[in-house]
DNA sequence: TAAAATTTGTACGTATGTATC
DNA sequence: CGATACATACGTACAAATTTT
């Protein structure tokens, strides 16, 4: 009889993650998406470790991992707490729940992006609600100010931090105004993955104001509720970020014509092909 | 002076996972993607266990869960090893990596797969290599088959699983040929939360060549490489498990027709809205 | 028939991290 | 906040089973 082979099939080795790991990313979550602001207190860690399900000392854990990276401070005393020192995360704390995907190719990111947020775009344009509309402007607003600030000026390093977590909010706010629960899991996860780009590329930007022009237009396209708007801003903001990773790597994203060539494509032949 | 107040954002609580799990988790993802087959073996434990970066001892209590779950059988011996017994996967291993995720809620998941997946059927057209049309076409001949057994019979449990796996197969076998692995691990999050309303809406199929119609419709639609025409079986794919869906679960979703009057809206605005 | 090779099965010591008090 | 107890994963080593040579 012959030997059945085995499969020639290989696993991608697993990434593990501990749960201070798993609770440090979640209170970044909150931070990033602008829930809880610079200065602002979190919950007292009793109330923090019954929220999340762990005992005390893992939250500890979690929290020590956060003031290492310089996320937050801890004051002791009857007014301390743990409070927000910081916007931006350090990528350390951004990696763990998504395993499997080589950091090199950001191109798998850009084109996934290009390829769903437009209609995330399209659906928030639906569904939002004034609160989320807040959150949107709240995110503007950063960048607007932060813009202001550096006017004739260099970006510094803190100032690109700045532009970042503003367009970084945006994004989850539109997400949140989709209102449903997996879009918002799927953005948070290519958000992730986008960070690191975001802060490399903003330095490559000649203008930052282009940067704050996309957002303060997408918002009035989303408000607007016209699709055809919604398309074009959010189009013009992702290539913004497309051209200057472009220009920070030295080198063009592989697939970012294709895509477009197709969409175009797409967009013309679909009245026109039942024509033929 | 005023005590600063802590934020009034909740956390929700975090899910661990153990690493047996995780790996666990990754063996039935091959299976469910058709890379091992029923009665076909996997790689010993001492090669499993260096391609997941996992310790034996740890890899054995993920083969002990698959066990248990009825999805492979251990055999001793130099021609033994981990054979796959079945190829549905019990709810119970489907639900680590997602957590946060009410289950009730599949209005969301419909209506992000609705969002999603047509536009990754047209990535699929463009870059799909000869080996995923072959994956492809497997799952459409499962399909196939298992509907030419229950012709003119009442489906059976095993029939309904069938129809299931084949259906779940062909959509991985799509996103994968997008070559995009951020689209592919989107989709599998997606899929995974999919699969339970899959098993309970098959059976309400008034005709389950229907479904194969549709896997069918699909794969030629990727084939012609024409938008519209994968815009258009994509829709039909997606609609029939979502009638199929409302009958079982006895009321309609509650976004279902919001979206696609939105998505007819934009197509003919958007190539109208530039002659204005 | 017997020995060799391959693969699963079992056990122990260590280290790390989490939970309880 | 600290200390102790417990659970879990790792690495290694060896034993048992089965087929091939």
């Amino acid at each position: 009889m012959t030997r059945i082979q085995p499969t020639r099939f290989v696993f991608q080795p697993v990434q593990l993650v501990r749960p201070c790991e798993v609770v440090a990313y979640r209170i970044t979550e909150a931070i990033r998406a602008g829930d809880v602001k610079v200065g602002e207190r979190l919950p007292s860690e009793q109330s923090l470790s019954v929220q999340l399900g762990v005992s005390r000392p893992t939250l500890r854990e979690a929290v020590k991992l956060l003031v290492h990276a310089g996320v937050v401070q801890v004051l002791p005393g009857s007014s301390g707490g743990i409070f927000v020192t910081s916007e931006s995360i350090p990528p350390e704390l951004c990696g763990f729940p998504l395993p499997d995907l080589p950091l090199e190719d950001i191109d798998s990111v850009m084109e996934a992006r290009r390829l769903f947020e437009p209609h995330v775009a399209r659906l928030a344009a639906i569904y939002a609600t004034p609160a989320d509309f807040e959150r949107m402007r709240d995110a503007v607003r950063l960048s607007t100010e932060t813009c202001a600030k550096f006017k004739n000026k260099k970006i510094s390093d803190d100032g690109a931090q700045r532009m970042t977590i503003a367009s970084t909010r945006f994004n989850i706010a539109v997400a949140r105004a989709t209102q449903n629960s997996m879009v918002v899991q799927m953005m948070e996860v290519m958000l992730r993955r986008m960070e690191v780009v975001r802060t490399l590329a903003v330095r490559q930007l000649p203008d930052i104001s282009q940067s704050t022009k996309t957002l303060s237009d997408s918002l009035r396209a989303i408000e607007s509720g016209d699709p055809a708007q919604i398309d074009a801003a959010t189009a013009a903001r992702i290539g913004l970020l497309e051209s200057a990773w472009e220009m920070a790597a030295g080198k063009r994203l592989r697939r970012r014509s294709i895509l477009q060539a197709s969409a175009v494509a797409a967009g013309s032949k679909k009245t026109s092909a039942k024509t033929t």
